[in-house]
DNA sequence: GGCACTGTATTAGTTGACTAATACAGTTGG
DNA sequence: CCAACTGTATTAGTCAACTAATACAGTGCC
């Protein structure tokens, strides 16, 4: 599996599990319904607890990434959280503020700001391979 | 003082503050120089114990937004924190990521990615009067 | 000097986040 | 049906974040 913890990081390993997977399926590397490991299987592998795994896991059922099967498993939901499209723009917003706030007092230009935002996008499309475009 | 907190809100009180005044200085609404509420008034005004204040302050002191002088107040900083070109691009980057990746898995395309980006960052722009540019 | 304001330091209580141990419950395939 | 796998629930311990009470220290102005 791709994902790593380092638990001498502050921030708290269900939410680094959260984070990468998070990442993965939008990047597409995961695909809706590819399974992911189980909990007690990753647990080992990262040396943590079930639980910490299981947390991370609801996290991402919660948020509608993924769906789990009691005694079956834990797979990638298929595309489209349940929410409306202003709810969405409206969580996209806050984000993006915060990060043009920081820019702004990093003391950023509005070029520079743009030319960033261009980079990380253009980097994130190409990552996501052809067949994962247009679900 | 423009500042608001809400204590049923689970983002600890001094983070509201930081949050709020560096959204503040971004915007322009904040200049260098201006002298920001002691940390008792602002902690009056909140509700709040002054330790809570001096906290929020210390972090934007950290960071370089303000710096305070023993006896005297509490100031906006001069534009510019230290930090290198690569390491504040860094760090915006940082922040997109998470953002488009949200966004991503949200189930927007990249128009509507684009399109976000844009509003939010001419809002922004908007805001800062015209004297506070180009600092 | 003294009063009234600044920020600072110390200490301490409460609460919740985080992780873990361990036992429970559903699914699947032989 | 049973063994071996899934996720789940319960309980509990540890630790750090957060806030507060209160006393200390520097500055400035009369």
């Amino acid at each position: 599996m791709f994902i790593k913890v380092d638990p001498s990081n502050d921030v708290p390993i269900f939410r680094q599990i959260v984070q990468q997977i998070k990442t993965a399926v939008a990047m597409g590397r995961l695909e809706p319904e590819d399974p992911l490991p189980s909990v007690r299987q990753l647990a080992v592998e990262l040396a943590v607890n079930p639980n910490t795994v299981a947390r991370a896991y609801l996290d991402l059922e919660i948020e509608g990434v993924i769906y789990k099967r009691q005694g079956a498993g834990t797979f990638v939901s298929g595309r489209g959280v349940e929410m409306s499209k202003n709810e969405r723009r409206r969580v996209l917003r806050e984000l993006l503020e915060k990060a043009l706030v920081e820019g702004l007092n990093l003391g950023m230009e509005e070029k520079e700001l743009r030319e960033t935002f261009e980079r990380v996008l253009e980097k994130m499309m190409q990552a996501r391979t052809p067949e994962t475009v247009g679900r």
